[in-house]
DNA sequence: TTTAAATAAGACTTTTTTGGTCGTATTTAG
DNA sequence: CTAAATACGACCAAAAAAGTCTTATTTAAA
């Protein structure tokens, strides 16, 4: 019913991994698997999804890999859920989709569940996956609160 | 492993229905059922957690039923969700809890989902729960866009 | 004082979703 | 030609979610 599982964090692992390395070098499933522990087969599923929807690039054969297509800046977290688990939905409403409802989009007099997800989607589109992957930004916080030097 | 589901939905859902009553009105999960649909037995249940956590007071008894005992206003998405459902981790992470990793809630090295349920949880936390009640503020908007009176 | 209607709560079952595996094909460097 | 990699479909197992069943308790009203 939900959204963001495994399948999302191993995505974000791989593009934070692959964000670290020099332009063209590529990354292998096999890495990934070896580094972080990201299973071998629905790692390179994820990868290979992202490669169709033009966030990564690959190289086939030996010595093949994943690189990053598009900037990262760019890239809502939104798009990457979306690309990887479909239209996203954080709940399903009791009278939505499959029942037929057709002014669904708007209506929310039943089930506030309409808005909530909204709600969601707005602010998935407004964080952007290169911000997901910036290290530590909640620690540089906590130590400006302490008043020390960044 | 995510967070907002049926559960969720049916205690937004009795919400709504509570706020349009007169003060001191009960709501019986039986009308909630017959209105709504929602199931009696699990709309019960989250009724039930409700009451225990301070959010409904509720009369048992012939002519019983539940109302609202707090200021909806005040009460945060994230209030609500972590009532219903625990702890909010919309992902866990693969190197996270079970494995007693010590420094998990500032950790991002590994994965970024951290980072993802940190601004996640900030976000339900900024969002009232009397905000996901308020009707068609999606329409609200697209009227004023339009150049219409409110 | 009995009955009916309601909350309260535990145990259980079913269904759905998720996560992971297996097998095979294809591509390509060496 | 072989080894190492992507590409992809089908399938299985485990976990989570959703719902059901049962019983106890409370209370208004007949």
């Amino acid at each position: 019913m939900n959204k963001i599982n495994r399948k999302v964090e191993y995505a974000l692992i791989s593009l934070k991994h692959m964000r670290n390395k020099a332009p063209g070098e590529l990354t292998t499933a096999k890495e990934l698997n070896l580094l972080y522990g990201c299973p071998f087969d629905v790692t390179s599923r994820v990868l290979q999804t992202m490669v169709q929807k033009g966030l990564l690039r690959s190289e086939q054969g030996a010595h093949g890999g994943y690189q990053i297509a598009k900037d990262l800046q760019k890239v809502s977290f939104y798009d990457l859920v979306e690309m990887i688990l479909g239209p996203i939905a954080v709940a399903k409403c009791i009278h939505g989709a499959d029942t037929g409802c057709e002014i669904r989009d708007t209506c929310n007099i039943v089930s506030p569940v309409q808005t909530l997800n909204r709600k969601i989607a707005e602010f998935y589109k407004s964080l952007s996956v290169a911000e997901l992957l910036e290290p530590r930004q909640a620690i540089r916080s906590v130590i400006s609160e302490r008043g020390a030097t960044a």
